[in-house]
DNA sequence: CTGCTTGCAAAGGCTTTGCAGAACA
DNA sequence: TGTTCTGCAAAGCCTTTGCAAGCAG
């Protein structure tokens, strides 16, 4: 998607959403806002820290689940080892690769979903997610 | 749905599973496969060794992981924090309460999925999961 | 200044593992 | 009897926490 944003956009952003821009938060928000991807703390660690140690583990969890609750990531539970944080935020599903732990986003118009039911009395739905779990051939194709 | 099974119909469900039920595993499945219900690892343990102990927790995960694998069961990725096994292993998706993280089934007569995508490349769908998150009403409704 | 953030290391919760003894066929 | 399974405790992994020092406005 959109390439990488300058510092002072994401200044901006983070402002806009009520989130204090740190220095460590901008250099997480530089990793992980640069374009769609779906990231683990331990990926977003790693790429943070690639050239120099800027942002230690903690700092990394808060900030992700930080920006998931102000909606700037989304967090989306396939594997039960890790979270993934989405960078795409809009309406949309997922491929994911049960044997390489991969995510691949499928657009909004691509599922057509209808007849949701409505949630049990008192509650309102939050959010839905639809993954389709795919793997390899298991057999070859010759 | 249907009620506790004897333990005669248990044994003959593991072997045509080819699952050899040893007395662990077959305590395992009274427990589990008596009714529709969502079951963490510990509430499987807890289950099983309420009255006296009868099965030690490695040997529940191991269990459970056998049951997934050999269909017996269905293993359920919404909370982070841990796996719930499924004992309606046919089509249907769920609802979860985001608060409470409890799961609630949805037939799969509810909700009409069409047009669903090609899965990428040399690789096929190897289930589908819908899980519409829900919360209780921020606004009293009074 | 005053409160919010950060970082370190330790703690926590769920799950897996190694290996000796026990159960199964 | 040979193989598979169980149980215990320890280890592993991801994530959270406590608290002192540091930064933001």
């Amino acid at each position: 998607n959109d390439l990488s944003r300058s510092r002072a956009d994401i200044i901006g952003l983070l402002s806009e959403k009520g989130i204090t821009p740190t220095q460590q938060r901008v250099e997480i928000a530089k990793v992980m806002l640069g374009k769609s991807q779906h990231l683990s703390a331990e990926q977003v660690l790693a790429g943070v820290n690639k050239d120099r140690s800027l942002v230690s583990k903690a700092t990394v969890y808060n900030t992700l689940g930080l920006f998931a609750e102000k909606g700037l990531l989304r967090e989306v539970i396939v594997d039960p080892n890790k979270v993934f944080y989405d960078t795409n935020t809009s309406n949309h599903y997922h491929f994911y690769n049960v044997e390489t732990g991969t995510l691949v986003d499928i657009d909004s118009d691509q599922i057509q979903i209808d007849k949701i039911p409505s949630p049990p009395e008192g509650m309102i739905a939050d959010g839905v997610e639809v993954i389709i779990k795919v793997k390899g051939r298991t057999t070859p194709s010759f």
